[in-house]
DNA sequence: AACTCGGGGCA
DNA sequence: TGCCCAGAGTT
């Protein structure tokens, strides 16, 4: 997609969903880490649910390990992989605690070395907790920029890697979110609704004249 | 690259 | 009822 055609993009994107970034919600990096820990293939009511109610009695690392597994599965019972993800979380604090005085690291490398978190979820903490302008390609990126033609490519990571080449520098910060939130409520998996797309114009898909 | 974890949402 | 979801770890 030419360069122009992008900024245009972004534009209407931006336009189309002016809100905050939901991860604003969380008041540290750690509740943000945890949280994103828990959104894998789980939907983020799901995890806004469970992280209310689980952050009022356990908002650092200390009080997660206090806590206990048993006391963790109780507030995330009803999210998808809670057993690998309630196991994961409290190995986390326990390397927070002792490699990294109970914060949460900075460094790409010692977000990934965290058990439970990947690239995407490294991505997001290193964009919303610390402004690197990172992009989190997640399986809804991954589609649009696939579909759109915006920056197509065979895995995740050359996906990221060509957004970054390609997003503007005004646009990088926020360029995951109105990603996301546009291949959730307008460029979904199934049925598209391209009639209600503020950028069908701009799309390669050459499905998208398809009829419902 | 393929497989597993997993309850909830949605058609 | 069947299929997918704001992935990561293991083989």
């Amino acid at each position: 997609m030419p360069p122009e055609a992008v900024r245009t993009f972004f534009s209407r994107l931006r336009a189309e969903r002016p809100e905050p970034r939901s991860e604003l919600r969380y008041r540290t990096p750690f509740e943000l880490l945890v949280a994103v820990i828990l959104s894998a293939q789980a939907t983020d009511a799901s995890v806004n649910k469970a992280t209310e109610t689980l952050f009022r009695v356990a908002d650092t690392p200390e009080k997660m390990l206090a806590l206990g597994e048993e006391g963790l599965r109780r507030h995330i019972r009803h999210i998808g992989l809670h057993n690998s993800k309630a196991r994961n979380i409290l190995a986390t604090c326990r390397i927070l605690l002792e490699r990294h005085g109970g914060e949460v690291p900075r460094s790409r490398e010692a977000l990934e070395a965290l058990p439970g978190v990947g690239r995407k979820t490294a991505n997001v903490v290193l964009n919303v907790a610390f402004g690197e302008p990172t992009i989190a390609v997640d399986t809804h990126i991954f589609r649009v920029a696939n579909r759109t033609g915006l920056a197509p490519g065979r895995t995740p990571r050359e996906v990221e890697r060509r957004l970054l080449e390609v997003v503007p520098e005004t646009f990088r910060r926020h360029a995951h979110h109105w990603l996301i939130l546009h291949g959730r409520y307008v460029c979904t998996a199934r049925r598209p609704r391209c009639g209600a797309c503020p950028v069908a114009d701009l799309c390669a898909w050459e499905g998208k004249a398809a009829p419902g």
